[in-house]
DNA sequence: AAAAACCCCAGTGGAGAACCGGAGTATACT
DNA sequence: AGTATACTCCGGTTCTCCACTGGGGTTTTT
């Protein structure tokens, strides 16, 4: 029920390039990584395994870097985590489990909580969380003046 | 995001002790794990933590075994999971990493999401799984003939 | 050609999950 | 009282995965 290191990595970084998505100009691992604090060899595998996933894209080079491969406002928190944990490899092979009755009511009812939450995440995209950040920013501006 | 072993151990162990509910008998570990496959020196950390969480009773010696503490009425799903995989050490010293405005508001969205899902589960118990799966019992049978 | 970036593959250390085993203790039955 | 039957507690083992590191490559800009 915990919220793996990779994905708040994953996050953070795709927030930080939502901040600079409109000036267009593709921003370096090194950059997010020193920003968000994130180590910067293993956020190389992260956004690797994001651009496999079509969320962002690379380029390659001097002056090289990652973008966001849609607008923020695209992209859901939902699909950033499903992109990065999911793909559990669907191994054709038939699962040995003697499935019982008691086994599939149990994932069933497992399997309708899962789906509460990713409902929740379906419903926040990149942006949201942007506007949600800088609303904040405002207000502790206030709170400080 | 995937049900632990241990806790659909657990959850299916529960679940036979509330089938059996009604003749008030204490059960065995043995007799657990054998009906629901489970390894049973395994099983019998996990009812020993149930203990402790307060969801069974244990009754020492020769016929002796476990009891659950409450109708299965009582028992949300959501609890069983809290005792097993919660209790994350509220460790008292301050959590050194500098918690940043990204850092809150993804944490935010984050237990928004697992409370959508904790609602699913409270909302279940042990009763509404043993209904679900007896009806869906009747239902194999009914097809059958 | 050299520098700056990404790309790929491989390995490591630690932590936790899933078990297993043995010695101790309470209870019931005879 | 004694034995069998259960739970109780404590420890160890194996295995997998996560977070992270390193060493090469390749592409693009200057």
């Amino acid at each position: 029920m915990e919220l793996s290191c990779k994905s708040e990595y994953a996050i953070l970084a795709l927030l930080e390039m939502a901040t600079h998505y409109e000036n267009g100009e593709p921003m370096q691992i090194r950059q997010i990584a020193l920003q968000q604090k994130i180590p910067d060899r293993y956020l190389e595998q992260l956004l690797a395994t994001l651009r496999r996933g079509g969320i962002v894209k690379s380029q390659r080079g001097s002056k090289g870097g990652y973008l966001l491969a849609r607008e923020p406002r695209k992209i859901s928190i939902f699909e950033i985590l499903e992109c990065l944990e999911g793909l559990d490899v669907q191994t054709g092979e038939q699962n040995t489990k003697p499935t019982s009755l008691d086994n599939s009511v149990v994932s069933e009812i497992w399997q309708e909580a899962r789906q509460a939450a990713n409902l929740v995440l379906q419903n926040y995209s990149l942006q949201d969380l942007c506007e949600k950040r800088d609303s904040r920013k405002q207000l502790d501006i206030m709170y400080y003046i």
